[in-house]
DNA sequence: AGTACTTGTTCAAACCTTTGAACAAATATA
DNA sequence: TATATTTGTTCAAAGGTTTGAACAAGTACT
C-alpha cells in the first residue's frame, strides 16, 4: 500500500509551491484560473486526499462532533442519532459516537476521549447513574455542549427536550377521560430531569382531577421491560390495585402489558396502559400501546443545529446565551387505553 | 473560553523542554521518575488534554475507524454498531459513523469523507443500490476494510456474515416440517450477496423436499413493511396461493402478518410466517414471529476485531490474507409457524 | 520613463506532538 | 586519574496544511 499523496507532491508535479496548491484548493482570489485547473487535475491524477488531521491542527478545528448516548440499540436514541448524523454531516461535520451504557464511569471516560479527539462540540444525553455534574460543567466551559432528553437541571447549557410536564398531564388526562381512576406511575429516577418532571406532572394532573395521591402508586425504576413486569406484579398484589398505569417509558409499559395478558386481565376494558416515547414496537404489539410521541427526529435535528449554531458564535467570538428547545409531546391513542 | 494547554505550557511551567514532557507521558525509560511525577501533576493542574490531531499527524494514525451502515435506526444495525463501538473503544479507537440510506451517492460521499478524516480502517455494510464496487476496491487497497452482512461477491476483503444459505435451508426445512407445502419467498435484491444466497438456499431446500419451484413465489423487494403488505396481498390473489411465506427480513414478515390478521387468516394454523434477523419486535408482536437469529452482537464484535487485527498486521508491514467469518444462524421458533 | 496598481506566486512561520541523535553530568570501572 | 557507562535531558526535524507578508513580473497611467 503506497503512501499518501500530499499537497507537496502536487506542487512538485506542477513545479509550483505547496502554498500555491493549498490556495488553489481553497479558491483563493490571487490564484489564476489556469493554476487552479491544473491543481485540480493533478490532484485527481495523483489520487490526492486532503489530510484533515493536518488541516484540523493548523486551523484548530477537527470537524468532529461527539455524540454520547446511553445506548444506540434503543430505538429512541437510534432515531435521534440518525437525524443528528444527517444534519451534522450536511453541515460538514463528522460524528463520533460513544455509549455510556447508563454508567457513570464510562460516560466520564468517553467524554475525556472526546476532548482528546479534539471534538469541536458535544451532544449528550446523560447516564442514569450520573449525579455528579462537574465533568459536564468543565466541558461546557470549553466547547459547545448540548444536552437532550436526559438533561441536568443545574447545568446551564443549551438543551433540547420535550415538555415532559405537559406530556404527563396529557397522559393522565387521557386515562381519566377514559374513566380510569386508580392510576399508578412507573417512574424513572428523580435526579434525571425529565423523570422528575414527569412525576410532577403526574401528581399535579391527578390533583387537578380531584384524585387522591397514593405514595405506593409511584414506582421509580430503571425503566426496563423486567422492571415493568415486577412493578405491575407488585401493584396488582395491593389491597386496592390500580386500574391503569402510566409508564415513563415504553419498555416498562410493554412489560406491564405482558403481565396483564398473562393474568387475563382485559386491556383496555379492565386495565389501561400508556407509555412514553412512541417506540416502534408500541404500534406493532397486541394490543397496541398508547404513548406520547416525542418527535425524536426533531430532537436530533434541533440538537445538531444547536451545536452548529453555537460553534459559529464561538468562532466569531460572540457570546452565546444557552437556550432551551422544548417540543410539545403528542398523545398517540392506541388500543391499550381506548375503551368505551 | 481560554485556549488549550499544550505540552509546551507544561514544559515552561516546569522549566524543562517539551520533548521531555512528551517522553514523560509515554513513560520513556530515560525520563526520571521524579520528572514523570512532576509532569503528571502539572498536567493535572493546568488541565492538559493531549491533542490527537497533532499526535495523529505526527504518528500517521488518527485513531479513527469509520463505520458505514444503511441506517442506524434499524435495530439489526444498531445492535451491531453498539457492539462495534464497545469493542473498538476498548481497543483505543474512536468510531465515526455514517449512513448511506441505501443510496449509492451518499455511500460514496461518506466513504470519501472517511478517507479525508484519515480513518485507519473502515467497516461497512453496502447500500442496496450499490452495484459499482470500484470505490470499495480503491479503499481496500489503501486501508483495512471489513464488510459485514451486505457484502459484495467480487470484493476480496475480510467479511463477517451469517451463513445465509444454511439460514434459508433451516427456515424452509422448518416450514416443511410443520406441514406447509406452498412456500413463497419475499426476497431481497440479488446483487447483494446475502439475498442472492438466501434465494439460492430457498430454492435448493424446496428441491430437496421434492417441492416444485414456482417463479411467481419469489418476490424481490426493498424489504420494508409496506413491501411485505403489498406482496402478500398479491400472493393471496393467485389461483393457488401459498400457505406460508419465508421473508428475507423481519420487516416484510411483519407486514405479511398484518395482512393475514386483517383477512382473518389464522396464523400459524392456516398460514405460516417466518422472517430473518430476529429483530426485537418479532418476539413482542402477536402472534410472535419465527425468525433466524443472526447473532448481531457477534457480528459487531468480530468485524471490529477484524479491522483491529488487520491494522496491526498493516503497521507491522506484514501481509494480511482476507478472511471470511461465517456465523451459523439459529432458528428461533415462535408462534407464527408453530402449529400442530 | 517613472510611478502605481494588479496579478500570481513564493517564503516562512505556525498548529502540537514525537523521536532519534546528541549532549552533559553523574556514576562506575580499570 | 583517565575512560567507559549510565542517566536525564535537550536539539532539531518531521508530519501536512494554512496564511499573512513579501516579492517579482506585468499592465496601466501620467
Amino acid at each position: 500500500m503506497r503512501k499518501k499523496t500530499t499537497i507537496v507532491d502536487i506542487a512538485e508535479y506542477l513545479g509550483i509551491t505547496p502554498s500555491a496548491v493549498s490556495k488553489a484548493f481553497s479558491d483563493h482570489p490571487r490564484i489564476s484560473a489556469k493554476t487552479k485547473k491544473a491543481v485540480l487535475e493533478a490532484a485527481e491524477k495523483l489520487g490526492y486526499q486532503p489530510n484533515y488531521l493536518a488541516t484540523g491542527l493548523r486551523k484548530g478545528r477537527s470537524g468532529l462532533i461527539g455524540v454520547l448516548v446511553p445506548g444506540i440499540h434503543l430505538s429512541f436514541f437510534a432515531t435521534i442519532i440518525k437525524a443528528m448524523e444527517e444534519t451534522l454531516s450536511e453541515g460538514g461535520y463528522n460524528v463520533i459516537i460513544a455509549q455510556s451504557q447508563d454508567d457513570y464511569e464510562k460516560e466520564y471516560a468517553h467524554l475525556e476521549g472526546f476532548m482528546k479527539a479534539q471534538v469541536e462540540g458535544i451532544i449528550a444525553s446523560v447516564a442514569l447513574e450520573t449525579r455528579d455534574t462537574d465533568h459536564y460543567k468543565k466541558i461546557g466551559k470549553r466547547i459547545p455542549l448540548v444536552l437532550f432528553d436526559r438533561t441536568l437541571r443545574d447545568l446551564e447549557v443549551s438543551k433540547v427536550v420535550v415538555d415532559d410536564y405537559i406530556g404527563s398531564v396529557k397522559a393522565v388526562d387521557h386515562l381519566v377521560s377514559k374513566g380510569y381512576r386508580h392510576i399508578a406511575h412507573i417512574a424513572g429516577y428523580e435526579h434525571i430531569e425529565p423523570f422528575r418532571v414527569r412525576i410532577q406532572g403526574y401528581q399535579d394532573a391527578l390533583k387537578k382531577h380531584g384524585i387522591g395521591l397514593r405514595e405506593e402508586f409511584i414506582r421509580p425504576c430503571r425503566l426496563t421491560v423486567a422492571d415493568g413486569v415486577d412493578i405491575l406484579d407488585d401493584l396488582l398484589k395491593l389491597p386496592t390495585p390500580p386500574d391503569a398505569v402510566y409508564a415513563a417509558s415504553d419498555l416498562p409499559a410493554y412489560g406491564a402489558l405482558t403481565v396483564l395478558k398473562e393474568r387475563k386481565l382485559k386491556v383496555p376494558e379492565e386495565f389501561g396502559v400508556i407509555g412514553f416515547s412512541n417506540e416502534t414496537y408500541t404500534s406493532m404489539v397486541t394490543p397496541s400501546i398508547s404513548t406520547m410521541e416525542q418527535h425524536s427526529e426533531n430532537i436530533g435535528v434541533l440538537a445538531a443545529k444547536s451545536v452548529m449554531e453555537q460553534l459559529t458564535y464561538f468562532y466569531e467570538g460572540k457570546e452565546y446565551v444557552p437556550r432551551q428547545n422544548v417540543l410539545t409531546p403528542r398523545l398517540v391513542v392506541r388500543e391499550s387505553t381506548n375503551r368505551n
